[in-house]
Parts: C-alpha cells; sequence; structure tokens
DNA sequence: ATTATACATCAAAATATTTTGATATATAAA
DNA sequence: TTTATATATCAAAATATTTTGATGTATAAT
C-alpha cells in the first residue's frame, strides 16, 4: 500500500463522514438497537415489535424514523402494514469503514517536549 | 452454517450488547469521530488535539473519557503528557459485530392479515 | 520554593434527545 | 358510509448529553 493510495482512501472516507456519523447516532440507542436485532430475523412490521417489546406504537415509530432518515432501513408498505427492513447496504458501509479504521491507523509513537 | 451454530452465534453477541451500545455512543458525536480520525496518524495527546481542532480542553477531555471509558482508547501516561491511541481489539470486537449483522439477517418475507 | 504546563474534574447552563399522550391519515373491513 | 386497524406526526414534558468556566492535581522547569 503506498501512500498515494492511502491518501486516496482517506479522502474517500471523509466524504462518507456525514453518513458514517448518522449511521453510528442510529446505532446508538440500546431500543434502536433491540430493533435492530429483531430485523434480523426478517421483515417486521410495528404492531411485530409492539408485541415483541412492549415499547409503545409512537415510541417505536420514532426510533424507527430515525433508523429509517439513516438509511440504515427499507420499508415496504402492503395495505395497512408497513414492513421493515435491514439495508444491508448500508450495514456494508459501515463495515467498509470500521475495517478502514483497522486497516490504515498507524501505531507512531508520540514524544512531546 | 447449522441452526444450533447460528444460535450460539446470536447468544454471544447478545453477551456483546452492553460493549457494543458503549462504542456505538461513543462513535455517534461529531467531535469524537474527528479525535478518532486524528488517532489513526499514531499517538495524540491533548494539547495535539486543541491544536488541531479548536476545542476548548476540558472539552477534550470530556470527550476523551468518553471514548475512553467505551474503551475504544488507549492511554499513556509519560511525564506531564497523556498519549491517546485507537485500542484496535475494541475496533475489532465492532468489526465482528458488524459482520456477523450482514452475514447473518434473514431476508425473510413477513405478511400480516 | 515558586511557577508553568498538561490534563482531569466539577457544577451550572445550554442544548439535544427521548418519551408521552393526543390527534391525524390511510387502508380495509363491516 | 361507518367503523376498526396500522402507522405517522405533533407539541409538551421528561430526561440525557454537551459545553463552559473555574478549580484541582500532578509533573517538571526555574
Amino acid at each position: 500500500m503506498n501512500l498515494i493510495t492511502l491518501k486516496l482512501l482517506k479522502e474517500s472516507s471523509k466524504v462518507k463522514k456525514e453518513n458514517i456519523s448518522k449511521l453510528m447516532v442510529s446505532f446508538s440507542d440500546p431500543f434502536r438497537l433491540e430493533i435492530i436485532d429483531l430485523m434480523m430475523d426478517g421483515e417486521v412490521c410495528v404492531c411485530d415489535i409492539m408485541k415483541l417489546t412492549n415499547l409503545s406504537q409512537s415510541r417505536i415509530s420514532y426510533h424507527i424514523k430515525i433508523l429509517k432518515d439513516a438509511s440504515l432501513i427499507l420499508d415496504r408498505q402492503e395495505g395497512r402494514w408497513v414492513y421493515y427492513s435491514l439495508n444491508k447496504q448500508s450495514l456494508f458501509l459501515i463495515k467498509e469503514w470500521i475495517t478502514s479504521l483497522t486497516a490504515y491507523s498507524s501505531n507512531r509513537i508520540r514524544c512531546c517536549e
């Protein structure tokens, strides 16, 4: 890996920063993590989440909105129901970012004075 | 991948949930992301961060504390200076978790009524 | 000994996020 | 066309996080 390639990688990760920040915010609430966990088993509607978590309807809708705004989940309406599922593309984006953190961070020792 | 293996993987990811949540919270602030970004180039002291970001000293210490409590960074004191660096082990943990999200999530379609 | 530097901690203020309960909208069933 | 169901949205209240400025602690230089 040469310096130019490394620089390019860093630039591209900078471009994504806004997205990353939003995605990270949406991961930062325990209830949202729980909702994400439920979606591991496939599509769920708000009514499913209500049954499985005992959270109130509007509370769930609020968290769903945050997940959706971060494009971490996808929605599909069918009649009265809206089915939500994980957006694997976004998950992949985060995975890439984390991977770049581990792969391209330096071990340089700092010494003041 | 059989069902028992899958179940075990899910259990273990449940055990880590507390850690994950804390790590995600520490990723969820733009200033902390900036600080993390600086640490990509190796160790930094608070004074480095001050020069590079124009954040106040106590403000930086506050965010550093959150990153440290989540074990996302390591510290090393040397005289008057404290040098902070990324904890690659924690980064790896998150990477694993995200990977499991992408790898083991179902595409099952839900249908109410 | 005194002073300067690096960083941590604290309490109050400022700000942001989350929760609640009420109401709105859209679809479908009766 | 009335009613029931699923979900979204809203404003106010509750709660949590962040910022600020002041003070504390430790180390080292004078």
